[in-house]
DNA sequence: TTTTTGCTTCGATAACTGTCGAATTGTTTT
DNA sequence: AAAACAATTCGACAGTTATCGAAGCAAAAA
């Protein structure tokens, strides 16, 4: 089994359940945004947005850190979130079909 | 939460164990090679190559159709898979960054 | 028609996962 | 220093999943 596989592998289940995938669709969103207005993806204001408890995201940011997703920063009481572009871009990259229309 | 959250993560789901994953890449391989040679899928020789039984193969298939990754057709006695590309794209879609290099 | 072949279904099991509440740590505010 | 706040860790639990062997089925070959 090719190498490249476990990997993709493991970036797949990071983005395999909905609350974890709407989370880092979350910071995916800000981080496009702030491409203009140079605002930072605060972890805190995703939690009050979403539906789940905090163990439980930290316990996702972990999962999406571990699968190279994500970096996450400590900023004083704060925690900031950046997408990894070159995961994804190398995810996408498996992802894309070589033939036809 | 937005539907598509949810259709995403099935698909991601789907490829998110490694044999599966593996299985598709298969798939897919073949099918852009038939792009020039015209020779389908068979699943009959995706199981020959690789290390899990038959029951489990099936199992995955069923799982890779019901994400709408893929499309199965009975050929007298055989299966012929193929990718379906439409899902593959949208799913490839969602998961580019829309920013900076 | 009997046998072989490709695939599926069933039942079981061990392992994994998402989520929570409670307790904890570290930082900021008062 | 005390209280508040953000985040993490821990232990637990219910639910899901990957995999297998055995049995079954349908098509093809003998």
């Amino acid at each position: 089994m090719k190498m490249e596989t476990k990997q993709l592998a493991k970036i797949m289940k990071a983005l395999s359940n909905t609350n974890r995938l709407e989370l880092y669709l979350e910071i995916k969103k800000k981080q496009e945004v702030s491409y203009e207005t140079g605002e930072e993806c605060f972890v805190t204001d995703i939690i009050s947005c979403m539906n789940i408890g905090a163990p439980t995201i930290s316990h996702h940011l972990k999962e999406l850190s571990n699968a190279d997703l994500i970096s996450t920063e400590r900023r004083g009481k704060f925690l900031v979130a950046q997408i990894n572009k070159k995961t994804l871009e190398a995810a996408s990259r498996v992802l894309s079909l070589k033939v036809g229309k």
